[in-house]
DNA sequence: CATGAATGAGCTTTCATTCAT
DNA sequence: TATGAATGAAAGCTCATTCAT
């Protein structure tokens, strides 16, 4: 039996959060179909089942509902990358399954790779924004594990980190954005093996 | 006394040619300033010296202006591109003459730089055209070339080259867009060597 | 222990009226601040300290609050006005008095002066509407005291009731209007009497 | 026959002339039935004929255009004021023929009274910066007149000249709003005599 | 009586594009 | 060709009001 609810007890906090979710999940929806600039908050909200005003009782602004979306995913993301690192003690390794969990979250959801493969990217404002704020402490994880890899001696010492970090990320960054490109719909996680195994070891013949 | 001017005593074509070229110029300076979706096409027409009215004499629309920055940087790079391979042998140099073509051009204009690394980023419906259009022409003379590399057994045959040419773009890719958006000012053109250094042997120790 | 509050065993009348009290003070403050258009019923319920509903317990649409506050203003005004009258018998004490009691009030509050002078002054539907209620009363009692006053002779009979009457009420109202207004913070009700003295003797040297 | 246009003979002036005044007219006239903020922008566009842009490329907003009518109201009395000074030499006159102008320009056309009486006092913001404006100048020139007056020996000395001009201002302007609420029609204009009469000799009887 | 989350109509302003000159 | 005044559709956001709890 269901307690009696009480002021003790009051509403589950799963109500508010559910609109918001609902309203997040359906803005990712409609700017990957519409684009950002193209999207009505009025179909965010008709797509979210609430009325227009109440888009603006849980996000200030249209921007903030794409920022919002931005946020979750890069925090989640990053996370699930510290959890790794912590797991795997191979650098070689630990690249390994970051860009397979750069991949994998990116191909398991086609609106919100499209929202932060396109139209994350549309203006320098959002980009500097952005930057700043997670994904810049992601080319910063890369970075790190990359030179303790140099450190253990698995990785070549010559080479700058920052770079290595750029083309890991671009890298995986291009295959995510000709994914949703092309037409031909395949898996986008395996890419990041394929990828990986041309950044460890390099396109030349020995 | 200057001769009147009739239909059948036409304007120059470098007139022509000038003032369509101004406006592209303009449109490239604007945009990369204030965005793609917040340029006014009164601002482009302002800071190319001409009325709001005659940019339409030139470009069908807003959107044809960015579609004609992007074709003539496609199709220069492209010519450009293709003469490296006429005057290079060697699959390993031709990659490394072509990315710093790719740089070298970024780098040299920093607008332009915005509006190819950001600008024209943010709606799928452009990056699916312009893709359709130039950029995916690119892409494959990264694959030939490396596809011919392979055929020469300088590069490793089991790569699948499809992949080598998204890797090798998106490292390229990433280089430039944290140039843009990198608030100290440093040379882009260099970062090319260091990518395909990464990209020819790989990251880790022998 | 506190008696359970049931149907039958209300709320003390006060406590009604407190919260009628608190929301028409709260208004008349939000309404001065930020004028009657400009605020929001959400302020007022903020202010007064109930919940954004519960105004509309007490008080149809926002326009009627505005209205209940002119409303308590004017019977204030008017039954004090009336006693006056009563108690003074010299047609010139009686306009001096009253012309005080005018300033008076205002000058105590300045926010009700603020939403007498200016909030209710922007629209000629709330003006008619209030003019038909107590403001003609107003203009009614200070016309027949000037009427009986030129029955007893202390006033030029040739003069029009009427006119009288706006000139009196005109005077004062824009000497409570400059008071809002000013920067300078001076006693409003003194200005009373220096009206007066101009309106009873006129401004020429005799 | 009209004499074609040429690049010396260009557009008459009257042309952007003819659309700010018609815009101008026609907000007057619907401010004054609907009240300024009730009023919308299309509303004075479509009864200017013209597009509810084209407001939007005389004028910078709405706000604007309420305070381009009062400007233009007011330097226009102010201007007319002052002539009258020039050709009149009695104070009293002076002040007469002030008083008229004063009420013959707004008895002359009711929607700009309209505005004058009602939709420009509803906001202290309004109030304050159009008192600023040209307001205070005008209860300048009232005052300045009393004060020649006062050293001429017409007036009383003792009184205080800038409560004389709120008298004299706050008179007039009563007669006016009175004049608008009003539905009888009647003439606004000889009202000004009535009340320079008491404002001159006062009401009481000698 | 009290709450406050939800509603949705409403409006100013912008700006790409047109077209008469 | 060139102009730039005019157009008018379009949308983000606010806020008075309601009503389920």
């Amino acid at each position: 039996m269901r307690p009696a609810r009480t002021t003790l007890n009051p509403a589950p906090r799963t109500q508010i959060a559910d609109k918001r979710e609902a309203i997040l999940r359906a803005a990712t929806k409609v700017f990957a179909e519409s684009g950002y600039f193209n999207s009505k908050v009025a179909d965010v909200a008709r797509v979210a089942g609430v009325a227009d005003g109440t888009v603006y009782l849980y996000f200030k602004s249209k921007e903030e509902i794409l920022r919002s979306i931005f946020d979750r995913g890069v925090t989640e993301v990053l996370s699930e990358a510290r959890a790794i690192i912590e797991e795997v003690a191979d650098a070689r390794e630990r690249l390994r399954r970051i860009a397979r969990l750069h991949l994998e979250r990116l191909g398991a959801d086609r609106d919100l790779a499209i929202v932060f493969q396109v139209e994350l990217r549309g203006s320098t404002k959002f980009m500097e924004e952005f930057s700043a704020a997670g994904f810049a402490e992601y080319l910063r994880l890369i970075r790190d594990t990359f030179e303790e890899g140099q450190r253990a001696g698995v990785f070549r010492p010559e080479l700058n980190a920052k770079i290595v970090a750029k083309v890991f990320f671009g890298a995986l960054d291009e295959m995510a954005t000709n994914w949703i490109l092309s037409r031909r719909r395949y898996k986008l996680a395996p890419l990041a093996d394929a990828a990986l195994d041309i950044i460890l070891d390099g396109v030349c013949a020995r």
